[in-house]
DNA sequence: GAAAAGATTAAA
DNA sequence: TTAATCTTTTCC
C-alpha cells in the first residue's frame, strides 16, 4: 500500500503559487517557490509543507507540474476498505468531498444517489447477474455499466460481500488536469456543464465498463481520496427512476454539495433536510 | 430468438 | 423535444 502522511503549511503563500515556481520534496516536506539551499528556514513568500494536513484550497493552487509527480503521494490519502463497507445511504453522504483520481485527473465527488437490497431501482433487484456482480461484491469497488448504450456510469459499491449496494456518482468538480478533462470531455470550458451528469464524470475520467469491479482503494488505475467534508448537504429523490416502485421514486436518496454549482439538473428537487430548516 | 427499455447527453 | 445507440433482461 501508498504510504500516507499528514502535512501542514508553515509559512504562508505569496498571494498565489505561480506555475514556474520551482518545488523541492523530501521525505518530510514540499517546498514550493525559490529557497537557497544554504537557508535551513523558509524565507517568507514560500510554501513549505511539513506535517499535518494540506487543505483543499491549497490543493487547488499547487502547480501542475505537482501533481505528476511522487510527492503528490505525500498529500493524499486513499480511503481504506472498512470506509465503503456501510450502507449505501450512510455511504453516499460520506463521498461527498472525496476526491477521484485517474492518472493526472483529480475530480472532487459533488452530487451522488444510493441504490440499495429491496430497491425496485437498484441494478441488484434482478439478483446476480453477469453485469451487475460488482455490486454483490465488497463495499469499495466500482460498478461501471453501460446506459442508454451511449453512456457509461459510475458506481461505488457499499456494504458488505452479499449485500447489493452501490452509490452513483452524479456529478463532480475539477481538481485537477483541467486540460485532460476537457480534452475528455470534448469541450473547452470550466463551466459546471463539462462535470455536472453521471456520463460526463465517466468521460472526463476515461473509464469504460471495462473498470467494473475495480478496487478503488488500492493504490494506480482509478482512486478514491480523502478529501474536504462540505459544509452543508441537500437531499431529494434521485433521478430518472420512473420505472420503479412509488416509494422508491420518491425516496430522498440524492444527496449533493449545498452551495455548489457542479449539480446535474434537475436541481430544483434538491432541499436542505428538514432538520436544519 | 426477438423485443423492450434504460440511474443520459447534446443539439434542435 | 428528440435522436443516438447497445447491453441486459424478459417474454414467447
Amino acid at each position: 500500500m501508498k504510504r500516507t502522511y499528514r502535512f501542514k503549511r508553515v509559512t504562508k503563500p505569496k498571494k498565489s503559487i505561480q506555475p514556474d515556481d520551482s518545488i523541492h520534496t523530501s521525505e518530510k516536506s514540499i517546498t514550493i517557490g525559490a529557497r537557497p539551499k544554504s537557508q535551513s528556514q523558509p524565507q517568507p513568500g514560500i510554501l513549505s509543507i511539513s506535517n499535518p494536513t494540506l487543505s483543499f484550497n491549497e490543493l487547488k493552487i499547487l502547480p501542475p507540474d505537482l501533481f505528476q509527480m511522487d510527492a503528490l503521494d505525500l498529500v493524499l490519502k486513499i480511503l481504506p476498505p472498512d470506509f465503503f463497507q456501510i450502507d449505501a445511504l450512510d455511504l453516499a453522504p460520506c463521498l461527498l468531498g472525496k476526491l477521484l483520481r485517474r492518472d493526472d485527473v483529480i475530480l472532487r465527488i459533488t452530487e451522488v444517489e444510493a441504490y440499495r437490497p429491496n430497491d425496485s431501482a437498484c441494478h441488484g433487484r434482478f439478483g446476480r447477474t453477469p453485469r451487475t456482480a460488482p455490486v454483490f461484491g465488497p463495499g469499495g469497488h466500482a460498478y461501471v455499466y453501460l446506459c442508454y448504450g451511449l453512456h457509461t456510469m459510475l458506481n461505488v459499491v457499499a456494504d458488505k460481500e452479499e449485500v447489493g449496494a452501490a452509490v452513483l456518482v452524479r456529478s463532480c468538480e475539477p481538481v485537477c488536469g483541467l486540460e485532460t478533462i476537457q480534452q475528455r470531455r470534448g469541450q473547452i470550458t470550466e463551466k459546471p456543464v463539462l462535470l455536472t451528469g453521471p456520463g460526463k464524470v465517466c468521460q472526463a475520467l476515461g473509464i469504460s465498463t471495462e473498470w467494473s469491479n475495480h478496487r478503488l482503494y488500492t493504490p494506480g488505475g482509478l482512486e478514491l481520496l480523502d478529501g474536504p467534508e462540505p459544509e452543508k448537504i441537500l437531499v431529494g429523490p434521485r433521478v430518472g427512476i420512473q420505472y420503479a416502485l412509488p416509494d422508491d421514486v420518491n425516496a430522498p436518496w440524492r444527496f449533493a454539495i449545498a452551495g455548489s454549482p457542479w449539480i446535474s439538473a434537475p436541481k430544483k428537487t434538491l432541499t436542505l433536510p428538514s432538520s436544519e430548516i
